[in-house]
RNA sequence: GCCGCGUUGGUCAAGGGGUUAAGACGCAUCCCUUUCACGGAUGAAUCACGGGUUCGAUUCCCGUACGCGGUACCA
């Protein structure tokens, strides 16, 4: 009994972890024989390390999704203390975008999430760039063609699209290079062995294709989705190894995950339908038994109407979608991050990493060690999510209210530099910060909330004055300036009661008077309480801004 | 067209044969505060539809619809 239920269990995680116990939980006392069973697959296992691997290709800035596939390898890598790599998959030559690379490493830094072995972090497996490792493909996919499982094509691009318009009808409004018509191309399977050799001695440019067996059922286990099937016979012959000699991503995938011991591959939905493609080339190739678990990750959605999210519904709907600012280096576009809208990376990644996953509990506040702590892949879901730039904003004020002020407060001082007000009193800036968390969603609020403690406010909010206005309340602030002068310690709660000790003698309520008081500091009807504005101000200024004001009134 | 995946409030989602179907964001109202916030309270879902299975289905099975992804010498 035991057996049945644990079993799929230590397929999935024992062979990778190094904390047996947490299985053994789950037998129960009479399952002796199971238990035996799991120590031994243990010890078989224990020293093959888990491996995980983002592998992005660098056309250009690093999106939500993407960030998130990152998030997500990097968590249960450090989870079950296994290594987290970054490959670059850089095989089209015809995309590569300068300056994409340098990017995705400083957002991963930005995030927090430094890869264990990556092209610039270095590692036993490097090269990591497959442009790098160009080589190393085509012995594979020579193999498999002397194993009679992929075999040399000679069609040019154009030929392609001749195929796919004399083939294409109203029920099948895109043919594919299949078995069902690759008899009548030109290839290594329809022409003469004699030809074929010609042809390659001439050098006749050529690409190498999977031969996809006519009906076979292959199967996935998805560590997310559960048994996904697929027949053989409704996928075409995927190209291998390209005419410039490069291999195409399916070809790149297998071998580099191979070479680079790769344990578990997480990568989006998208890739699903090219499934069937990977387990056959691992089956002809390295052993099925080899292959890293996958997970295929739910997509991002664009938050209205529906599919994926793109970079172009953020500058349509106004929100950023890159996780940094990107330059476009061709067209010289800017796509706006969240690092310069004002986002904490803790809020970031936390919000990336409760699209798709949760832990039950209702908790939505992780810190990424909490995260690490508490991943489990699978408790992502299987739906995709329509990004809502409300909640992420929302997740970051509540990284701005948690954190210690210390953590930001150079970003925040960076921000005010940037819009004309050199801060060099840090002690000041505490105080005002520590005062105006609360207020602020992104970090640019500081700017909005607390520029008016460095500089008296340009223009005042007389309306909100006047018509209560009259010469007891003048007369009230110019010896409440007075007594100010006199206060022997100044903090909010002497000047408070100082305040309204005074409003009482003359008989006024101190309420009607806190108003006023407020648009002379302040300017208008916002921010903290008046007497721990009127503190940090400092008795100069806030005796100043209240004579300022009670001539312009 | 074909293949695959998905479908719980506007959004993120928990749950998973018997529940008043959690919680969060957003929204609305109220309380607190003679500012703006924070905080607190309250309100809003026939669990896509149709068939089964069952004493009982949001939960299991099968269809349908809809959405998405793929269908490239792109990843």
């Amino acid at each position: 009994m035991g057996i049945r239920y644990v079993i799929p269990y230590t397929l999935y995680l024992t062979p990778y972890t190094l904390h047996p116990t947490l299985y053994t939980l789950h037998l129960t006392p009479s399952a002796y024989s199971t238990s035996i069973l799991i120590t031994v697959i243990s010890l078989q296992t224990m020293h093959q390390k888990l491996r995980v691997r983002f592998a992005p290709s660098p056309t250009g800035g690093l999106h939500l999704g993407g960030v998130r596939t990152v998030l997500f390898n990097y968590l249960f890598a450090k989870k079950n203390g296994g290594d987290f790599v970054v490959r670059i998959e850089d095989t089209d030559q015809t995309r590569f975008v300068k300056g994409a690379e340098e990017y995705i490493f400083k957002t991963l830094s930005w995030c927090g999430l430094e890869p264990d072995e990556s092209p610039i972090h270095g590692g036993p497996y490097a090269p990591y760039r497959q442009s790098e490792r160009k080589s190393i493909y085509r012995e594979y996919a020579e193999q498999l063609v002397k194993a009679d499982k992929a075999y040399y094509a000679f069609e040019l691009p154009e030929e392609l699209e001749t195929m796919r318009d004399m083939y294409k009808t109203p029920e099948n409004p895109s043919p594919q290079y299949d078995h069902r018509i690759r008899m009548n191309m030109r290839n290594s399977l329809s022409m003469t062995l004699e030809e074929t050799e010609r042809l390659l001695e001439d050098k006749v440019p050529h690409v190498i294709r999977i031969k996809m067996p006519e009906s076979e059922t292959v199967t996935l286990h998805d560590m997310i989705r559960g048994d996904v099937n697929f027949n053989t016979g409704t996928i075409d012959d995927k190209v291998l190894l390209k005419a410039d000699g490069m291999p195409t991503y399916h070809l790149a995938v297998v071998v580099d995950d191979y070479l680079m011991k790769i344990s578990h591959a997480f990568r989006g939905e998208e890739w699903l339908p090219s499934v069937p493609v990977h387990i056959l080339l691992w089956r002809y190739l390295f052993g099925e038994d080899n292959m890293p678990q996958w997970a295929h990750l739910p997509l991002i959605l664009k938050p209205d109407g529906n599919g994926k999210l793109s970079k172009r519904d953020g500058d349509r709907l106004g929100f950023p979608v890159f996780a940094m600012d990107w330059t476009d280096p061709k067209t010289g576009e800017t796509t706006s991050g969240f690092r310069e809208k004002g986002f904490l990376p803790e809020a970031f990644i936390n919000m990336l990493a409760m699209m798709g996953w949760n832990d039950g509990s209702g908790q939505e506040i992780f810190s990424k060690d909490e995260l690490i702590e508490k991943f489990s892949i699978e408790r992502v879901h299987k739906a995709g999510a329509k990004f809502d730039y409300e909640k992420a904003k929302w997740f970051n004020h509540e990284w701005i209210k948690a954190e210690e002020i210390t953590r930001y407060q150079e970003e925040v001082k960076n921000i005010f530099r940037k819009r004309g007000i050199e801060i060099n009193d840090t002690n000041k800036l505490s105080k005002v910060m520590q005062s105006v968390k609360d207020r602020c969603t992104l970090l640019p609020d500081f700017y909005d909330q607390g520029k008016f403690f460095f500089e008296s406010p340009g223009q005042w909010d007389l309306d909100a004055v006047k018509p209560k206005w009259n010469a007891d309340k003048a007369a009230f602030f110019v010896e409440f300036s007075e007594k100010l002068k006199l206060l022997s310690e100044w903090s909010a709660p002497s000047i408070e009661g100082s305040f309204k000790e005074l409003a009482a003698a003359k008989n006024i309520k101190a309420g009607e008077l806190q108003l006023p008081l407020r648009i002379m500091l302040v300017g208008e009807k916002k921010g903290p309480p008046v007497f721990e504005i009127a503190a940090i101000l400092g008795l100069d200024e806030t005796v100043q801004r209240i004579s300022l004001l009670l001539e312009k009134i």
